[in-house]
DNA sequence: TATGATGTGGCACAAAGTGGGGCGAAGTGG
DNA sequence: CCACTTCGCCCCACTTTGTGCCACATCATA
């Protein structure tokens, strides 16, 4: 099942956050394992195991000469930990990632197809002030025959 | 087990490490003996002694001859010595180490599948920080399929 | 307005991390 | 060969962090 839409939640004193229902039934499939990481450090994604294991399957193909691959590799090993759900749907996001990406109280909990992506909910709003979605974007969609 | 993601520690004023308790489960199918070593002396690795062996055995089939072969012999001997780790599960890095890779005070544990790779804080930040991960490298990876 | 499901926050206990002290082994120099 | 120093190792105690539990608030539904 498909991960959609946006959830806004709150990240707690100590660091975890609920994992909103809307996303809970879509990600029973997948069991209660994650891999909570980032490219950037500006947000934060929750990747179900397995979805993770297969992102780790196609890397190990490219060479590790690649520097995309390596840089990947770099930062999301830097930012991430394997998680696991508590008995009442959270996760303890890294400490980390934490800090990065700012998660603590308001944040915005995104659906993306197979995994959640976690923002700041101030910081997701000054970022799309900033960059608006322009013609341009549209234009390459279009290209993509969307 | 695998081994994934990073946790940040301290190594203290004797030069010691704990493993922490994320690692130290999928470690347990390995014994407590390691094998602590680097090639570069950029960071320091920490093999379980098994996964070390099994390196070794590889090498053993590769001609002495061979100059890749000698090298790496010589530096992973020159940083590399073999660890117990102690009743708290701390490990003692060996000295030549601990200067070389400057593992004093704030480090990173990373996990890296089958050993942990150790990296001083501030000089790993620093790395990151001179090669930032680009848009450039997220279209090169996901002309990857990734 | 009652009822149930979902979030949110607080509290208390448990586990993990950190640091220091002391003892013994190994190394060094007289 | 002995004394002295240094280094590694073990043990204990304290602090920080994580985890489970429970209660209350909030929202939607009947």
């Amino acid at each position: 099942m498909k991960l959609r839409g946006n959830c806004p939640a709150k990240v707690d004193e100590k660091g975890r956050l609920k994992i909103p229902a809307v996303f809970l039934e879509a990600l029973k499939e997948y069991g209660s394992q994650f891999f909570i990481t980032s490219t950037t450090g500006e947000s934060a994604r929750i990747y179900p195991m397995k979805v993770w294991s297969e992102i780790e399957d196609k890397l190990a193909k490219v060479s590790s000469q690649n520097r995309a691959k390596r840089k990947f590799l770099m930062r999301t090993n830097y930012f991430g930990q394997a998680i696991e759900m508590d008995g009442q749907g959270r996760v303890l996001l890294p400490a980390v990632l934490r800090e990065a990406a700012q998660m603590k109280g308001d944040v915005d909990v995104f659906g993306n197809l197979d995994h959640l992506e976690v923002w700041n909910h101030t910081r997701l709003a000054d970022d799309m002030k900033n960059a608006p979605f322009t013609e341009e974007d549209a234009k390459a969609l279009e290209d993509l025959g969307i």
